[in-house]
DNA sequence: TGATATTAATACCTTTTTATCCTTTTTACA
DNA sequence: TGTAAAAAGGATAAAAAGGTATTAATATCA
């Protein structure tokens, strides 16, 4: 496995990808997703569903809907998206699992890992969904394959 | 979930502790290394045993036996522990699950996780398993709880 | 030398988590 | 008001984590 879960991974590039395709308004379908970030529909649909309930995408349901972000969610964090999926494990805790590691009682590896995740934090919190659209509708960056 | 598995966890936590304990000579039993790092054992057994086959610590059989490191064990690398266990995912690969993400076409996490990963390499490859001895025998580092 | 106790190795089973698929409900519109 | 489009919800499958029991190897001692 790579940093994150598989369900993340899919999580990031979906949202990724409603962001760039309904910014400027419209909805996009679990369907054209799938299609589009090259993953499994169903499985996906589980996982939109979760973000929709707490707000990380929106949705409609019946003809014409779908799923789009709003002003606001454009400019939340990605870290958020990550956090919902992942839990916090990845940005906070020991590296070697310690529940009570800390500066005063450190595992080995306590020090290197602190700064390690304090980046990916950082990177993650600073980043927003809406961060992407530009390069993707340029092709400049890439969500499938 | 952390950086790593719940398996890699152990099995490092396991190492170095047997390392601790053995790089001066000796044995350490499966059922000691559970206590001392708070692990299950059974479980732990199975980890031990492929870190055996594979060379990254040494075992023997039958009264006085149990785990150890030889010198040239000491010696190798952290980074090849957790390549053992987990892959080398967390080194290589794409932060979003594409299999051909690259400089060339990158996903949008590309960079910033490019930096991270190698980071994350390099202190698992300049860091050996006997680093933490001292620090663990003087109680400064800790591999339980 | 043979019996025994000690220890890791192997095989198999249960539980939990993660990933995937299938069914139901909602809703716009003809 | 019937129908098709779409998301929401529930059931299932696969993998990871953890546990139980058995087997094999070996040092030691009678």
């Amino acid at each position: 496995m790579g940093i994150f879960s598989k369900t993340c991974e899919y999580a990031l590039r979906a949202v990724f990808f409603i962001s760039q395709k309904t910014s400027e308004g419209g909805r996009v379908s679990i369907k054209d997703i799938a299609i589009g970030i090259d993953s499994p529909e169903h499985f996906l649909a589980k996982i939109l569903q979760d973000l929709s309930k707490r707000g990380l995408v929106q949705s409609a349901k019946g003809p014409n809907g779908g799923f789009f972000v709003d002003e606001t969610t454009l400019k939340r964090p990605v870290a958020e998206i990550v956090e919902a999926v992942d839990g916090n494990g990845i940005f906070v805790g020991c590296a070697l699992g310690l529940k009570e590691c800390s500066e005063k009682d450190p595992c080995p590896l306590h020090n290197q890992f602190k700064t390690i995740r304090d980046e990916i934090h950082s990177l993650l919190r600073t980043t927003n969904i809406g961060n992407f659209n530009e390069e993707l509708i340029l092709g400049i960056n890439s969500l499938k394959r």
